[in-house]
DNA sequence: CCAGACGTTGTT
DNA sequence: GTCTGG
DNA sequence: CCAGACGTTGTT
DNA sequence: GTCTGG
């Protein structure tokens, strides 16, 4: 699954890999977790590509209050189209989530042992994601919040971890983000880097596990020959 | 009809 | 054990 | 996802 | 808002 995640590539690359008019320089983040803030892309009316920033954890319009979302943080592709919590995000308000490699965590002896997830050919990634717009009934407060889909995990990662989020390829961004795009079952395999040539993972410090944390060495490999190409 | 959930993961 | 907050 | 709190009263 | 369960 997805439940923190990070996103470090200087703005100058993410302009240039999303082809954003305009990218404002975010500090580097190595330890995202639900219910901050996050980078999101969507089409804007006239059609470009714009960045905002969405609540991790996707507040549904008829929520009495935000903490709703904090159990909406994943969205299985199986089922996303069919969840009254998804189901109209998933008609009209789909995103792409940025990011640079996500944490998975692996049962151990000792505790959860923390994996770090990324592309072999290292770039920035796009999650697929859906957005939804809430307004507070209690204060007025407006937030717009979003959820990342997950999928089952690719042979190589499953050693590690069930579950993944679905990455999508470049070629399939604007595709994801059309709303006529209801193949929810090609989310798994074919829109983006699954196999284990596209993917690679290794065991970092249990330093991660607390949200408080932050910084490149949350991504350094730790122990010995433990990296896979996941 | 009204009340209560609306989610995912992992573990047992 | 279970919920909330980050 | 993991970490950390989990309660009330009254006083400062 | 909409569905499920009682």
């Amino acid at each position: 699954m997805c439940g923190r995640y990070a996103f470090f590539s200087p703005a100058e690359a993410v302009k240039r890999t999303f082809a954003l008019d305009l990218m404002p320089a975010l500090s580097p983040r190595y330890n995202i977790a639900p219910t901050q803030s996050v980078p999101a892309l969507r089409v804007a009316a006239e059609g470009s590509r714009t960045l905002v920033m969405l609540h991790w954890g996707l507040v549904p319009r008829w929520a009495k209050e935000r903490a709703i979302g904090n159990r909406m943080i994943n969205a299985r592709s199986e089922t996303v189209a069919e969840k009254p919590a998804y189901r109209d995000a998933f008609c009209h308000r789909r995103c792409l989530v940025l990011a640079d490699g996500w944490y998975e965590w692996q049962a151990a002896p000792g505790g959860k042992q923390p994996w770090f997830v990324r592309l072999r050919d290292p770039r920035p990634i796009a999650f697929a994601g859906l957005w939804e717009r809430w307004k507070d009934p209690a204060g007025g407060e407006l937030l717009e919040s979003c959820t990342i889909v997950t999928t089952e995990a690719s042979e190589s990662i499953r050693r590690i971890h069930d579950r993944m989020p679905v990455v999508l390829a470049e070629q399939s961004w604007d595709r994801w983000m059309d709303p006529a795009f209801s193949d929810t079952a090609a989310l798994s395999k074919t829109l983006g880097p699954y196999e284990a040539k596209e993917l690679q993972a290794w065991q970092v410090s249990r330093l991660v596990n607390a949200p408080k944390n932050e910084g490149p060495k949350l991504i350094e490999a730790e122990g010995s020959g433990t990296a896979v190409g996941a």
